[in-house]
DNA sequence: CTGAAAGCGCTTACAG
DNA sequence: CTGAAAGCGCTTACAG
């Protein structure tokens, strides 16, 4: 293994130059010795050793990724995107999954700070503030994404799930369905907490309207496979053991929105004729179904982009001020509400896509002092 | 920040006790010892440091992840498997996306000898063993997954392509088609030139069967919405630009089977009336399409337990004699490619669906010296 | 601009 | 079973 004493003999330096060449920290070296530096360093085969380099400095490169379930292809894009970042700037990126188990989380956290890692961006499964608290304290910059905190003590970047929970809803209630279904994940959450609140601005604004909670059911939910399985059982629960069943489904994000559509298509239910679907979350596959889904579809990249962008912020500067930015999702309006754009499967047209922002856009940020 | 100096001060031993405690290697300590050390880390408050463990062990505790793409379905799915099993270890795990460029895949295999990792899945994106040569230098294990090197230097795990393919394209030559074609991504990696000889073989057993092969125009594809307009694209053009174009299509994965479907969409052809399709990978939504999607799936969540598990073995015992180790896709046979299943779309069935293994059940595993 | 030297927090022969 | 002490490969005041 060569190290700095061997490069600094092999150019007759010492090796505080050698760091300051190769570190690219520590003040400036004459252009002479730096080539020397580096010429030694190639001959050498030089590779540094980065545990010591962490040691020395107390913190590491490394951008750590706290998500529910990197199975999702949600948190994935937003993963691509964090750690395509931080490989241009030379920084591993450490993946961490919780399942919204708030005990792995914290451990997770625990391992992050053991590993002195340089920021973190986290999904957390809660609101509650102390889940940072051990990062803060160890002075390690966290963004928020897709979820925030109570009192926004950090930089949090979501989607407006309000008002696309809203456009949804208030999608179904123009079809005619007054009866409708939520079918949620663990409300403890921001999303699930958000997405019904929209559900209920909408239902509230027509009379005899009515919202049927299906939360807390997914709450043990664990992976996509389970997710799925259990929407999907709550989905036929909800359609058979009701004197009254919905007309219409709410899924909160696109596993629920698969599980739901297994459900119907076991239970030979047709989409709309015998129940709406509209998800929040798009996936490819759901504009080419039959009817194609009416959705919300958050801005997963552009969210892991901004979630890096604004880690490598505060990680340069630390007193950068914390902000709340809430991107608008895009309605997709498709033809699994019923009605306008309904028509016979075996004689396809183009469908109609209107397709708009909801939430006052571009973003709205919000600082904090 | 305390260190072991606080705790043996606060525990009236030494610091070499304290290691012996906390870190469980380096001999045996009394139990009295033991517990005052526990007792006074808990005390303080003690968190570790990895960077300082890592500097002197000349090796961290982090398992690196190096794959083309973990906004694939596949990947993510292995990523995930894997992940949780280092995490109940305590070990972290480094994320790494080449999108099967070789540049960023050297970059990406030289910044994991910095971290000195304690070991690599890698999924690589060429066969040529050089790729693997500075890990193996370093002493690094590596477990090679979906892709295998030329002469096999390390463990790999694998989907039996060649048998997949072979099923989808007989099915396909059951039905009755004879002009197909092949629609995979780059061929210089494993699963892409085995699938297409699989192809191949079923094709050759059917007397004026022909293959197209629409292969490498997709081998600048990057990122999961490139790839599936490239599919697309090249859809369009064979069924298109040839004055006798194919009647059934084979995608080569799950990417390019979204891309293509898309492409049919928007161009109006109807599966399996237009063209039939037949696709390697599965995924919740190809069986609830219309009409549901024959496809060879892959125990993706099996490869990637698997690659865990050997990972761990090499690391615990740097002798383990490499092994290759095929899994069988399992087959779903539905309606898309025509015939036997097809039924009037307003008019639902339940689906028949034959499930089978191809390959040599349960896995072949080959032992190297 | 450059170097000598201390030290980051651990682990590990070595001696007892 | 336990401790004193060296040292892993870097970085960084400090002095010149």
């Amino acid at each position: 293994m060569v190290t700095y004493q061997d490069i600094a003999r092999h150019a007759g330096v010492s090796t505080a130059t050698v760091s300051r060449v190769l570190s690219g920290v520590g003040g400036a070296v004459s252009d002479d010795l730096a080539q020397r530096v580096r010429d030694s360093a190639d001959a050498l085969g030089y590779r540094s050793n980065r545990a010591a380099r962490a040691l020395r400095r107390n913190t590491s490169d490394t951008i750590a990724l706290i998500f529910p379930d990197v199975e999702q292809p949600f948190y994935a894009t937003i993963a691509r995107q964090v750690e395509e970042r931080a490989a241009s700037r030379g920084r591993p990126t450490v993946l961490c999954n919780t399942d919204e188990d708030l005990e792995r989380e914290q451990d997770y956290i625990a391992l992050m700070i053991e590993e002195r890692v340089a920021g973190v961006v986290l999904a957390p499964s809660s609101e509650d503030v102390a889940t940072v608290f051990p990062l803060l304290e160890a002075g390690i910059p966290v963004i928020a994404v897709d979820r925030r905190l109570d009192g926004d003590p950090v930089s949090s970047i979501l989607t407006d799930n309000r008002a696309g929970a809203y456009e949804l809803v208030a999608d179904l209630l123009r079809h005619g369905h007054r009866r409708i279904a939520a079918i949620t994940g663990t409300t403890v959450a921001t999303p699930s907490r958000e997405r019904l609140e929209g559900c209920r601005g909408a239902i509230a604004e027509v009379d005899g309207a009515e919202l049927i909670v299906g939360e807390g059911k997914l709450r043990d939910a664990v992976g996509v496979e389970n997710t799925m399985d259990l929407a999907g059982r709550l989905t036929a629960e909800l359609l058979s053991s009701w004197a009254d069943p919905p007309t219409a489904l709410f899924c909160g994000n696109a596993v629920i929105t698969q599980g739901v559509l297994r459900a119907l298509r076991a239970s030979r239910r047709r989409v709309p004729r015998d129940v709406a679907v509209v998800g929040f979350d798009d996936q490819p596959m759901f504009e080419l179904l039959t009817p194609p889904l009416t959705v919300a579809a958050q801005p997963a990249e552009e969210i892991g982009a901004r979630a890096a962008d604004e880690l490598f912020e505060h990680i340069t500067d630390p007193g950068h001020a914390p902000a709340v930015t809430i991107l608008p999702p895009e309605l997709r309006f498709r033809a699994s509400c019923g009605g306008r754009h309904r028509r016979r499967a075996r004689d396809p047209q183009p469908e109609e896509t209107r397709e708009g922002s909801a939430g006052s856009a571009p973003a709205t940020r919000q600082r904090h002092q």
